[in-house]
DNA sequence: CCCGAAAATGAAAACGTTTCTATTTTTTTG
DNA sequence: CAAAAAAATAGAAACGTTTTCATTTTCGGG
């Protein structure tokens, strides 16, 4: 059962066997073979609690998500897990969706040696005491994927992605297709990446003929139900638009669907263009226009540098 | 830092702190208070690394899935991590998608201490060694939720829901509808899940007068673009469906698409019925008819399984 | 063949808890 | 109030590994 056992069978001591474990080309062949053939006949399997306990690492990321099922979060799990799977990290996941998130018991868990390190992709709600927060997170390996996070929190490092220019530019894609009236559906509020993709809609809206207008934007809420809600209210204007631009894909076919309920064609009444592509866009009908986002690799670059933040490096901005 | 240091300056021995942790009612109030104050004072935090090794649990249940994104194991996953957080338990993930998932892999993390547990919530492939098997996965706490596995895992305890009957019952709905012709789009070869749901379409075709047709089920592989061949199988029969049953929402909503793409109506010209009802299926167009799993009760009964396994009481059918 | 250096191995400490046993303190009871 | 019982605390072992330090073995060169 343990290392004691194998020792004891091949006639070696403990710390050999270890080393046969860790180094074996520190070991001589004839006693790394006996070694491992002990291995073999006991059916021994190091024991990786007290091996984490010795070594003071637990091998374990923790995730936090609003929810598992979120089709955005396909691509940056695949990314943060090919990671993981490289550097021999294990993922833990914790969901925001049901329980009061705190990030302040997110990095206890890292003081406590529940996890080395964490990463936050869903804004969890604001932090209480910012004097607590500073004094044990400071030192807590966190890193903010996607920024998808309130204000105060703005110092943590995080990976970004130019929602802003990439929201900018497919509200101007809009404008060239001769939309006069470009609504816009935002994310929940407080969330940083949201008021990105939100600015870069007015940076577009500012430089064109039209100006921007405060009525056109409308929040959504990041449900199908608050954007469901949002689209209703941008129909019911005076003056509607002819273009709907959505701050996620989910937003989106929500919007798609309460256009059409209203007997209105998409694109033809009305266009509506999406953000993340996410499975579901291509087969909706019609198939939604969206704005690609580098998921996987927003994923993979969040994990190596939180994984060089645990392994001591400086944390600069990425 | 660790537990010396908060005896030290709370004048006890460590076993006493340790019970003020463990065991608050065996410890005399005004040490226990003096204790406290000490462990404020330090800011002392119990290792985890430490406790988990003496007392040989990780408390961590390792969970296995196809991937992260996909909507249907979103109201599994909050039944899981409703117990777990009920439990004490925190949830480790695996991904399949990109690597090749291996049953054995998965019970050595529990024999080298990784994890307590497992939840299998995806078909990995098929075991190589049916006797190493055996030997050491038999006795290592794993459950199968939804039952989406092959043939020789079929002894491994699993929660169930009555996929036959309620794919019938589907089945039924259509026939009473008056459909004369109905196709079936299977999910994964080799999942039991999609045997059962297609059994139960088999069950309710055969009592019907139409009978059951083999050529009217295609498999759709579980995937977007599966499903999206399968429609397009079943419309160039030389009579094409009315109805098509699918064994996911998926699949369903490919196949709408797909329907529409031929310039067919849905329901109009056929109707297409769902399986799972995840959270899209309400704003598609039309809004999908789909057959509702009580996917939050699977996990939680999953998870709760597992656990008791873990404490060591038997695990009898459920 | 012998000596020194290098390589390989062994013995033991340490990691921070929990828990068992022994001891001390407190409470109860006759 | 003394003795017994109960409660509270202290001391120390144990969990299974890694790693440091010391020792033994191996090897090469003179």
């Amino acid at each position: 059962m343990s290392i004691k056992q194998v020792a004891k069978l091949a006639g070696v001591s403990i710390s050999t066997v270890s080393r046969c474990l860790n180094s074996p080309d520190q070991v001589k062949p004839k006693t790394l073979a006996a070694v491992q053939s002990a291995i073999e006949e006991t059916g021994y399997a190091p024991n990786a609690l007290a091996r984490n306990f010795r070594r003071g690492k637990t091998g374990l990321i923790l995730v936090v998500l609003q929810s598992v099922g979120l089709p955005f979060w396909e691509g940056v799990m695949r990314g943060i897990n090919g990671v993981a799977r490289e550097t021999g990290y294990s993922i833990l996941i914790r969901e925001t969706a049901s329980s009061q998130p705190e990030l302040d018991d997110y990095c206890k868990m890292v003081m406590s040696k529940e996890a080395d390190g964490i990463i936050v992709l869903a804004s969890p709600s604001p932090i209480s005491g910012t004097s607590q927060y500073s004094t044990q997170a400071r030192r807590t390996p966190i890193v903010l994927g996607c920024e998808n996070v309130t204000d105060e929190m703005a110092h943590i490092p995080s990976v970004r992605v130019d929602n802003r220019r990439a929201s900018s530019e497919a509200t101007q894609y809009l404008l060239q297709l001769g939309h006069q009236r470009i609504g816009f559906i935002a994310g929940s509020r407080g969330s940083l990446l949201t008021r990105d993709r939100e600015r870069g809609y007015f940076d577009a809206m500012k430089a064109s003929p039209q100006g921007e207008h405060r009525e056109w934007v409308v929040n959504g809420d990041q449900t199908i139900d608050g954007a469901r809600r949002a689209t209703r209210k941008l129909l019911s204007l005076p003056e509607a638009p002819t273009a709907i631009f959505c701050a996620n894909d989910e937003m989106a076919m929500a919007a798609i669907y309460e256009i059409k309920r209203r007997g209105l064609r998409v694109p033809e009444d009305i266009s509506v263009v999406g953000f993340d592509d996410t499975r579901y866009a291509a087969i909706m009908d019609p198939p939604l226009t969206t704005v690609v986002q580098p998921t996987e690799e927003i994923g993979e670059r969040t994990m190596r540098r939180l994984i060089s933040a645990i392994e001591g490096h400086d944390i600069g901005e990425a």
